[in-house]
DNA sequence: ATGGTAGGCTCCCTA
């Protein structure tokens, strides 16, 4: 059987949480992965998901960041953050679902490239890379999927002469994120359409999604022996149409079964 | 004209 897995920033949970609900129904992925839960683990909709069929493994925070994995099978060897616990905010978690590992990232945003937000998002990034690298070793089959804050190169963005070298388009963050693909994954979606310019996320202001100006910063990333079942990858911006959406679309990949 | 909107432990901060 195909398995098909989705990234998706909500932003806010809470408020997006019908649209969730709906999606599940209408897409039926085996795994989804979510960021911007913006939720305290207290109050995650653990027993409406389980009536929807998915099981919930979750890491929030008051107010900002979090992430959680939606399952229909039970998720195994979990984890959290940073293996030290030393990074506060909630923006990391991953889980196997037999041989297949799931890793779960919401990268810091980094606001512009002169904030003290911006090195901070690409110590972020090294971190990662280290953590990837560990868990690339146990677990070959990897899929690294969510908000990376980082539109690839210039055929991700609506204008790229106009966002320049600014955030989320800066030399050294693709540069970052270069150096995770160096470890032996691949951006599904540039990897299945190499020409193709679809956007990710719309910005809320200056009517973006109405003139359709995007970029596609919410990747999965997938490890060699997974890109070769790579079947499909679709970013649905059908979902940022409807009511009262999130800025973020979301994003599958369907895997075709092992040969 | 450096704008605009959305979300949250909301009167500022993050995106």
């Amino acid at each position: 059987m195909p398995v098909k897995v989705a990234t998706w920033n909500v932003n806010s949970l809470n408020v997006r949480f019908p649209q969730v609900l709906e999606w599940l129904a209408g897409e039926r992925p085996d795994i989804l992965c979510l960021q911007e839960t913006k939720l305290v683990d207290a109050r995650f909709p653990v027993a409406e998901l389980a009536a929807a069929g998915y099981q919930s493994f979750y890491h929030g925070q008051p107010t900002y960041n979090g992430v959680a994995i939606l399952s229909r099978r039970a998720p195994e060897a979990v984890c959290c953050g940073w293996p030290d616990g030393t990074d506060g905010q909630a923006r990391l978690c991953a889980a196997s679902f037999g041989a297949v590992r799931v890793v779960n990232v919401y990268v810091p945003n980094g606001q512009s490239v002169d904030s003290d937000k911006y090195p901070y998002k690409l110590q972020w990034l090294a971190r990662l890379r280290a953590f990837v690298a560990e868990e690339l070793r146990r677990w070959p089959q990897l899929l690294l999927v969510g908000d990376f804050n980082i539109a690839p190169d210039a055929r991700d963005v609506y204008d790229p002469v106009a966002w320049g070298e600014g955030i989320l388009c800066s030399p050294a963050e693709r540069a970052a994120l270069g150096h995770l693909l160096d470890l032996g994954l691949h951006d599904a979606y540039r990897s299945l359409h190499p020409e193709t310019r679809e956007w990710s996320w719309w910005d809320y202001r200056a009517a973006a999604f109405r003139r359709n100006q995007g970029l596609r910063i919410d990747l999965i990333l997938a490890s060699t022996p997974l890109l070769a079942r790579a079947q499909a990858v679709v970013i649905d911006g059908g979902a940022r149409a409807a009511a009262r959406p999130s800025d973020h679309a979301p994003v599958s990949i369907t895997l075709g079964d092992e040969v």
